[in-house]
DNA sequence: AAATGCAAAAAAATCGATATTCATGACTCC
DNA sequence: GGAGTCATGAATATCGATTTTTTTGCATTT
């Protein structure tokens, strides 16, 4: 059974070769758009059922997103996700305004064609993309800004930065699309970024991207106030 | 079969309750003293008969160890050591100093007497220790680097800098710890630190702290060259 | 009536077997 | 004689069943 394991049909995501990958995207996503709750209890069944596979990919999925901080292993009592709180949500915020700026900051400084190039590119293409599906605006928003901070050739930094873009997606999707944070002009603010990292002021670029970051992290602020991690992440409803 | 899998009568390590659990740990340890070359290729069947569990603990335990970094996952070609480089080990060693740095500083703004106590109390436990066993030192001098930055109230960070002090070590081990760095008088560049920490003078400790590993980086550099990553981690004998 | 201990049910963890995938080397065709 | 192709062997990845652990509900005792 399980024919379509080696799919390939409809490769939205680059060719899900293994279970595993697959797994591990499909909860991936799930888990960023909030179709879990914070602390929400993640009974391998249900999964393997809803995945339809096996437990063994399941559970190897769940541990490799323990350590992108989305899930938690509870000793042997299985897993769940992530708890969400205002002060988590306040480290990410600080966390990726000093880990982003150090690697913009070495990115202007290690400054080549190539990169102004790419920059420029992800700019429009997300320029572009905002006006469809929000899903694919955000793929080409993360896009934009980890290709801000890929010229600073510090694999494990932007691990970490990429690691923390997502979760502060999980808060944005926690706190509801809803709240229009396009009321800003958030085309503007990207425009900005990239003027001034193309044009090497790395001061200017440093503080366009936390102002970026600051403005979003107010929005979202208080919204957070009454989703404060619960003691136990019983849900109600089957 | 396997009836010691509930051991728990010589818990050196306090209750390896899970299989998973024991596979991690020791894979982890060996990881870290340099029993697998970097690029080694990690044969599930090899582990599995040497920590003689089942496949699956070993698998998710190799999961587990990706995300620190100290384990690669080739697509469906399975599992090897992290790769080893110079410019990896710079990394480590920038990084480190920025978040450390960090950390710290907010350690000491959120002073305590309680973190103050507890850094007071680490120090001391690795003083005594560092008289006899390296293994018993190794773990009291994380734990008093952590201590030193555990009052920061910011788990994440605090996991980022234990991932990479953890690679740290790695290299100190890969690069053999004949290189007596003993020589030098570590256990006054502690008490600096731990001076300057309790005084509350974050500028002084971030700065003795740092010097403290530039110090330790510059020693281990160059030591490097002859290691950069193999093309393929193919292990000669067995 | 509350607390404690016990038993049944649920869930997680682990195992061993099977199916896939990848690597190696011989063989054929050009 | 060399390059490409197919068969063989090794290793990975996955599955489904079994074992272990935790949780829940109930009966018993104080």
């Amino acid at each position: 059974m399980n024919i379509q394991t080696r799919s390939g049909i409809k490769g939205d995501t680059p060719a899900e070769s293994s279970a595993t990958q697959k797994a591990y995207h499909e909860l991936r996503r799930m888990l960023l758009t909030g179709e879990f709750l914070p602390g929400e209890k993640l009974k391998i069944d249900r999964l393997r059922t809803a995945l339809d596979i096996g437990s063994s990919p399941v559970r190897e999925a769940l541990s490799l997103l323990t350590s992108d901080h989305l899930v938690e292993r509870i000793d042997q009592r299985g897993f769940r996700a992530s708890t969400a709180s205002n002060e988590n949500f306040l480290e990410i915020l600080t966390l990726r305004c000093a880990l982003e700026e150090m690697a913009l900051r070495q990115s202007i400084a290690n400054y080549s064609e190539a990169w102004e190039d790419s920059v420029v590119l992800a700019h429009h293409r997300m320029a572009r993309e905002s006006r469809d599906h929000v899903e694919a605006f955000e793929a080409a928003h993360k896009h934009f800004h980890m290709t801000l901070l890929a010229g600073c050739s510090l694999p494990i930094l932007l691990k970490f930065c990429s690691q923390l873009y997502d979760l502060n997606i999980r808060y944005r999707y926690l706190a509801g699309r809803s709240l229009n944070y396009q009321k800003r002009d958030i085309a503007q603010e990207h425009a900005g970024i990239l003027d001034a990292a193309i044009r090497r002021d790395a001061d200017l670029a440093a503080e366009r991207l936390q102002n970026h970051y600051r403005l979003t992290g107010a929005f979202l602020d208080g919204f957070l106030s009454s989703m404060t991690t619960p003691p136990q992440g019983r849900r109600a409803g089957a």
